[in-house]
DNA sequence: TAAAAAAGTTGAACCAGTTTAACTTTTTTG
DNA sequence: CAAAAAAGTTAAACTGGTTCAACTTTTTTA
């Protein structure tokens, strides 16, 4: 009954939480299944992100354009990650973000009320929700660790052996924003590689 | 009885969670008055942080040191903020910063397992730590877009009106460090804007 | 409180990464 | 599938920020 979607975000929930097949399902009950088409934007700035997207399927980028029109990747995901804007997320506030599709995706939805409503019902579930904020807390942690003490070869072989799934799907000039470079210098640092 | 260290504390909890007197005392009945002297370590590479350090009172720096022997500011901490390598903390494993004291300080420690046992105990307490972690998530967000997006000028210039209490308070190397940027930049920018 | 250590300053030489621009390859779309 | 648009490449000129080195000021400690 549940498909394939759900299979997938019940294997990623119960990884982090212990939950009874109720319970399960309830929560479950409360995403919807969403397919976005490539290009399609989910986080648009100047609107509230009123969800928190699972990807199933597809990929995803979130973005800044600042004034001179260039463009800031800060995030990527693909199968089994989570994306918004965090900050317009939680805080009911317009989006700074794009969050764009890369490719034809499938995800499952759930809004700021629903996971309001999932956190005050039942201990558990605010257990999940804090893990995830904990786990993402690190994350961005180590991020910006790499960001601030390596140069700019190295974040592309760490990014290249942490995420190779990513590396090789993603469009180039979009990493090399999130690399912190130009795309012109990525494709020199890609060709000095393969020259090897 | 408390003292103005677990009353500052009562406040920063309140502030984000409702609880009753009983419950209050009992979470702040976890936490342990350590004072620390400047210069001192409250968390070291190959050690397990064993605690969240609320500061009550003094100033800390958190950072890393690299191969070559440089060190790069990675977190501030002074009065009703929080600090520890979250990494270490939450995943019990060695640290890799350093978090060390700048001034002599009063710190209010929660370890662990008292962490866990709160979170386990009542709803409410676990309430606390997700809205802790969903706002440290947002922040080091933030963090990295300015980091990603902005050039050394624009980041000084940011710090200083965000955060003027830490910047005329901590070393300049460590806030140099802290910008992505060397003393002697940090210390021609300060020079350019006194001049104007 | 003197002397040693740590922090901050200044300027000149340098370089990792950017910019600009012209070109090639890949992807999209009518 | 042809033409247009988007993405990626290459090379030369350039620059924001670093490095190095010598010096001054502030802080620490015996």
């Amino acid at each position: 009954m549940p498909g394939p979607e759900f299979e997938l975000l019940s294997k990623h929930i119960l990884k982090r939480v212990q939950l009874a097949d109720e319970e399960l399902n309830f929560m479950l009950s409360q995403f919807k299944l969403t397919r976005i088409k490539k290009r399609q934007f989910i986080v648009q700035p100047g609107f509230t992100a009123k969800h928190r997207n699972f990807v199933y399927s597809g990929a995803f980028r979130a973005y800044v354009v600042i004034d001179n029109g260039e463009d800031h990747t800060i995030q990527f995901a693909i199968e089994d990650w989570w994306i918004t804007d965090y900050n317009s997320y939680y805080n009911s506030e317009p989006a700074t973000l794009f969050v764009m599709a890369l490719e034809d995706s499938v995800i499952l939805q759930l809004s700021r009320e629903n996971e309001d409503m999932l956190k005050q019902a039942n201990h558990k579930y605010e257990t999940f929700f804090r893990i995830s904020a904990e786990r993402a807390q690190a994350f961005h942690f180590r991020q910006l660790i790499t960001n601030l003490t390596q140069p700019a070869e190295y974040r592309y072989e760490n990014f290249l052996e942490k995420y190779p799934l990513i590396a090789n799907r993603v469009p180039q000039y979009a990493l090399a924003s999130y690399l912190g470079m130009t795309t012109e210098y990525l494709s020199k640092l890609r060709n000095k590689r393969t020259a090897k």
